[in-house]
DNA sequence: ACCTGGTATCAGCGACTACA
DNA sequence: TGTAGTCGCTGATACCAGGT
């Protein structure tokens, strides 16, 4: 590798916490971006760590997600160049709450489900003081620290799980997680540091959208290569109720309902490839718009629909595809273990 | 048959520690 | 400085119940 492709890989991204994060395959997928790609866009792009690593490789990055806390981390880390949070900045977002009547919704949703009382009016009047930092990418930032701490709180970073509270008290269970008990802020604190350093100028004007990929793709122009990562059918892809609760935190909804054990927000945003139902039509609109960039990189598994054959279906006639595959030697062990699983990579170039 | 909401799980990785 | 032992942390999960 030439120097030009290295010069930025001290910079390290936060790992994630996120079910299916690509973060641990990156160096894998890496190999299979062809010479002289410039400008690159990661559609479905999660926790931002492909999108990372394309800014550390020295591209145009152009990302993008349709849940806003997903967004902002691109905001924070992928089109930042420059903006951290120092001493000042933390001593605003740790001020007392600067307008409670309205800044209260995290204590009226979630106490007693997944936050006790100070942590939730904690987490409330930190949001108040968000719009007190001096511009969009520190706010960014500020945010998305705060949603990895949250996520440190609950089991597989799910909240659909409503246990938070019950393990908070079992002493078997804050041994294995001490997360459970430490306060929001110390986890922020720690956290901080990481994001901080994870900052960099890769000299490229990137940027981060909140966009359905479906309304983005026919917008954009010049791309030279597209890294697909959409939810994987078949077993839960409804990533809005797992991370329902970090999107009501960054878009503070005043007009939503908030319903089941969860108070997760309705109606939700329309996603179009969580439901086996419609994922098929979707995908294959999204193959079509895709016509005017030449390489695509779609990141797959073998226990997902529609399965891999059906998407070498739906891509043949655009592209040809190589089916790319990595054996995962070893799972994480236990109930939720992928062993023995495969990652797969749809290679498709032009014909 | 499919969708949605919820609970339960344990093996392995890797960071850390103790000891030589 | 090397290595064996310890232990914290995690999971595109597995499973079940109930609704449409």
């Amino acid at each position: 590798m030439l120097f030009e492709d290295t010069k930025y890989f001290d910079y390290k991204f936060p790992e994630p916490q996120y079910l299916g994060a690509k973060y641990i395959h990156r160096g894998w997928i890496a190999q299979f971006i062809p010479e002289r790609t410039n400008v690159v866009l990661d559609a479905f792009s999660g926790s931002q760590s492909i999108a990372y690593m394309f800014k550390q490789l020295g591209k145009k990055v152009i990302t993008n997600d349709f849940l806003n806390f997903n967004n902002l981390i691109g905001k924070a880390l992928i089109e930042n160049s420059s903006n951290k949070l120092d001493s000042s900045d933390i001593e605003l977002l740790f001020s007392e709450n600067s307008d409670p009547s309205k800044y209260n919704l995290m204590s009226e949703l979630y106490t007693g489900l997944f936050f006790c009382d100070e942590e939730s009016s904690f987490i409330d009047s930190f949001r108040s003081n968000v719009h007190k930092l001096s511009n969009p990418y520190k706010q960014a930032l500020a945010l998305s620290i705060m949603c990895r701490s949250m996520t440190r709180k609950v089991t597989m970073g799910h909240f659909a799980h409503t246990q938070a509270l019950v393990y908070a008290s079992d002493p078997t269970r804050i041994k294995r997680n001490r997360s459970l008990i430490r306060p929001l802020k110390n986890i922020f604190l720690d956290l901080l540091p990481e994001y901080n350093a994870a900052v960099f100028n890769n000299l490229k004007d990137n940027i981060s959208y909140n966009k359905n990929i479906l309304d983005l793709l026919p917008t954009l122009e010049d791309v030279d290569l597209v890294y697909f990562d959409p939810p994987y059918c078949n077993s839960h892809a409804d990533y809005q109720s797992f991370y329902h609760l970090l999107e009501t935190y960054v878009e503070y909804w005043k007009d939503k309902q908030f319903v089941n054990g969860i108070k997760r927000y309705e109606p939700k945003r329309y996603s179009g490839f969580d439901k086996n139902s419609e994922a098929i039509s979707n995908l294959q609109l999204m193959f079509k718009q895709a016509h005017h960039i030449p390489t695509w990189l779609v990141s797959y598994n073998d226990r997902s629909f529609p399965d891999i054959e059906t998407m070498v279906d739906l891509i043949s006639p655009y592209r040809n595809v190589k089916v790319e595959r990595k054996v995962y030697n070893s799972g994480r062990g236990g109930k939720g273990s992928v062993a023995g699983s495969s990652e797969i990579l749809l290679v498709c170039t032009m014909k």
